[in-house]
DNA sequence: ATCTTCTTGTGAAGCCTTTCACAAGCCGGT
DNA sequence: ACCGGCTTGTGAAAGGCTTCACAAGAAGAT
């Protein structure tokens, strides 16, 4: 079986698609082409198509895409059949904000519990989201089978709580820590940065100002 | 004046630069060498040589970069010279653990006014931000000078909120609701979206499982 | 002074992604 | 049944990014 590799853009685009598809669904509107979802989600109409060729073939020509079908036909893809659980670690202001953060929920991500180690905090409800102790992070991850982590530690503690994951059986990290994590082969890790995506801003605003020379 | 175009990746990479040559410099190290910079952010020695020689030669031959002025010239590239005045609109969860933040300023990223619809809000002081009526907005914006936006609102918000910005002189956007924003080609924007990156792990995780198939 | 060992800077090659362009095919109107 | 207008799916071309490979040059040992 010749399996392709699917590069990372593509899947973000795939996502965007997605995200487009529910809000077309709910205006119940029922065909959508390459065309109008590349207007809205900021890339060409052969891009999408191209995007989509790659999984199979799932619009009808001279019509475009069913917006219901082609959404399952998203979800499935991206893996969304199924519900994650998911485990935060680190319940400072970040982590607190991402566990209110409704959308998660919404869209098949379930925070089953919280670590840290902060004694006051540990034992407390935040947005239904019971706080235990990061020495009990080996033993919750493997009774609820968890496979997704977040992490939203200061960043002196995101490495070693990557590796106390990837001990526990978690296979997916989203890092908010701003440092590199180094973990197995096995394990995907996706960094978000705002430093470094200010500091992207800041270059573009710098070198657009003198015409593309810092 | 030939100006080449800066990819995206490169940005990104001379970023993660930064921030290991900052590390560096702490540690009172004089030089480094591309492979030792590859190593430590996830990339290849050429790749970081490449990326450098963009702008300039920086190392010598044998030795490897010197920490303190490579770390002085990718702040210069980056425009990280000058402070950024930022402003904040939406002071719920996300834009409030944001504020508390304190790496932005570290990294020259100057809060200066926070802004929200809330009449609960409006006048009280996050992290030493003070929150002002949306309806001030182009006000402060003009008056401070600001260039940079943190976008934080709803998402049925974030759209209005992108042409309010605009059109008070704005000119980098960090949006951290899920929606893509249409603004003039002038404003650069940058969204992080906490779902599609959990989305993206989605898709590693299943196709990892079945062979890459989805 | 010369030799060995490093390491940079960079053209060229290789690989991957995006864009182009068009045949194949659907739909509604006549 | 046919025609005209659209839209998909896709090979081929173009464009961009990364890796390779090596000459040029620096530092330290002998």
């Amino acid at each position: 079986m010749t399996t392709r590799r699917i590069s990372e853009s593509t899947v973000r685009r795939l996502s965007r698609y997605l995200r487009l598809l529910r809000d077309l669904t709910t205006q119940r509107e029922e065909v959508v082409s390459s065309q109008e979802l590349a207007a809205r989600s900021g890339t060409t109409a052969a891009q999408v198509r191209k995007d989509l060729s790659v999984f199979g073939s799932f619009g009808q020509r001279g019509r475009g895409y069913p917006v219901p079908e082609l959404e399952r036909t998203l979800e499935r893809i991206l893996g969304l059949e199924k519900k994650w659980c998911v485990v935060l670690v680190g319940a400072g202001k970040i982590g607190t904000a991402l566990l209110g953060y409704s959308d998660l929920a919404d869209r098949g991500f379930d925070v089953v519990a919280a670590f840290d180690t902060d004694t006051d905090k540990i034992g407390s409800n935040l947005f239904g989201v019971r706080v235990f102790p990061v020495s009990d992070l080996n033993e919750v991850v493997r009774a609820r089978g968890v496979e997704v982590a977040i992490i939203a530690t200061p960043p002196e503690a995101a490495q070693d709580t990557a590796r106390l994951l990837e001990q526990a059986g978690v296979r997916g990290i989203l890092n908010f820590a701003p440092v590199g994590l180094e973990v197995s082969e096995e394990v995907s890790v996706r960094t978000m940065d705002v430093a470094l995506e200010l500091e992207a801003l800041s270059f573009a605003l710098s070198s657009r100002a003198n015409g593309g020379r810092a």
